[in-house]
DNA sequence: ATCCCTTTTTATCATTTGTTAATTTTTTCC
DNA sequence: GGAAAAAATTAACAAATGATAAAAAGGGAT
């Protein structure tokens, strides 16, 4: 997925604003397991996913909340990086080798300011994620965990493959063991 | 809070772009227990709460979901609505008697349209209520629902007095029984 | 103050999920 | 291909939560 498509599928822009935006994206190849953001340093960039696929996640005391899953065309972020420019809650880890494009926190804000079609580009990316995040609330609210293992299953049929299922667990809110079971039972 | 506080908190916007936005507010006062959205209609209104309580959620079969609750000073919107112009999964209603400020989402996108600086300030909008949402669904992962009801209380200390159990407790994702029984606990 | 209606608490039992640990299966790396 | 490591499954028991029902407490209207 090129970053053309990847901010087409956001908000369309005009040619110009549009190749001005591109030209700040630079694009980056890292390793499997590559911990990109950490929750105790202010990440001054944010990524786009060409290809790949990564995890946040969030620990408190020795407990581990997986927060979202990101796929190719999605975006790794910490929200309080680019939000409140504090550091955050969020690690983001790369469960695959990724080709990403990577732009600066301090272009963004600037291109934000200055182009009335970016801007408006930049909140109908918040808008989006606002929607997916307000959606992984109230599944994860709903019925009880194997409903909400096969309503995963049927959104993401291949998330299951690329991931291990601790991680899949972690973000259903139960245990790996619980989830384990949960595969039994339903086969 | 009035409209003019209620628009700074999210974003300062220069004096004549916002006289001219506040101008498309209209001032509503509405009674306790009124469903101000509806799930299966595309609301053509976003509001703001001047004084009162409000609670959104979503109905599945027979379960229901409280999503989050509106204080003064919160949104009172459909996402769905705002974002994609589609009847959504929300409902909300009002707890209190509510004075509200309300503009259409029509006069909302062309204001957007037209102006950078109240379109930076939508931007500011949409990722404030993300951030939210990501906090709302991890703190509802985290830990058990007592620790949960814990939080919360610290947090939202008048929410207990203002709100009936039972919707806390679909907030929190557990029972209104088992609810009464961790607050029996915890004393 | 009293009655009615709603909300909250308490109790009991069933079900789900957590915890720990052992075993099996799969993956990785040499 | 085989050894070592990682991941997934299974088992047994403990703890938390759900469901249902009944009792107690609280609030509003007359």
């Amino acid at each position: 997925m090129n970053i053309d498509q990847i901010l087409d599928q956001i908000y369309l822009i005009n040619h110009a604003s549009k190749q001005k935006f591109i030209d700040c994206f630079e694009e980056i190849r890292l390793p499997k397991n590559h911990l990109i953001i950490r929750s105790d340093k202010v990440e001054r960039s944010v990524f786009f996913i060409k290809k790949g696929i990564a995890r946040a996640f969030s620990t408190f005391d020795d407990a581990e909340v997986t927060i979202a899953f990101g796929e190719e065309g999605d975006t790794i972020i910490s929200l309080n990086s680019y939000i409140l420019n504090q550091a955050g809650y969020e690690n983001i880890e790369l469960l695959e080798e990724c080709d990403l494009y990577k732009i600066s926190v301090k272009d963004l804000q600037s291109l934000f300011e200055k182009d009335i079609d970016i801007a408006n580009w930049g909140r109908k990316f918040a808008e989006q994620e606002l929607i997916k995040a307000e959606h992984r609330f109230i599944s994860n609210q709903l019925g009880t965990a194997t409903e909400r293992y096969m309503e995963l299953l049927k959104k993401h049929p291949t998330l299951i493959q690329r991931v291990p299922l601790g991680l899949v667990a972690s973000y259903l809110g139960i245990t790996q063991v619980s989830l384990s079971r949960i595969r039994a039972s339903i086969k």
